[in-house]
DNA sequence: CGAATTTGACCAGCGC
DNA sequence: GCGCTGGTCAAATTCG
């Protein structure tokens, strides 16, 4: 961990944002192959044949940040963070321990499904977040 | 009453 | 230069 906060501050709220550390922890260059499930919320551990999906089929979608191969100040302030990972749940609203309020919905098509943009809502969190479901798979 | 959600419009970047 | 797609904002509406 190194910069991934926006806002490294004492604030009283510091105490989740140590909590977003861990879960901006897999975007490094450690994902957690032997423990795909050590990252998943637990409310989303509501099947059980998702650690699966994980470990399985879904371990090649993910995608770190995309500013790594120039090594230069290009855009370092712009994409400080980009993870992409799939989930399987009936709810698009994962619940990572952050607010997350709903700015946007967008028609792609790319797939049948709406892509729906959240923010996160918390004081002090800039964090944006883009979801949207798998055609191949609806609840993903 | 306040906060969150919804939907449409607007803007920027990219491709042709 | 124009058109298209993706992303964000803002006003109105709904829910707690």
């Amino acid at each position: 961990m190194t910069d991934k906060n926006p806002k490294p501050q004492d604030s009283p709220d510091s105490g989740f944002i140590n909590e977003l550390s861990e879960y901006l922890n897999f975007d490094g260059d450690q994902w957690p192959d032997d423990d795909p499930d050590s990252f998943v919320p637990e409310h989303v551990l509501t099947q059980d044949n998702q650690a699966n999906e994980f470990g399985a089929s879904s371990g090649s979608h993910f995608e770190g940040a995309s500013s790594r191969d120039v090594g230069n100040e290009r855009e370092k302030k712009e994409v400080i963070d980009r993870v992409a990972f799939k989930t399987k749940s009936e709810v698009e609203i994962l619940d990572d321990g952050f607010k997350w309020r709903k700015y946007g919905k967008k028609m792609v098509k790319n797939s049948p499904n709406p892509r729906n943009y959240y923010k996160c809502s918390v004081d002090g969190c800039a964090v944006k977040k883009r979801v949207e479901r798998d055609k191949d798979d609806p609840s993903s």
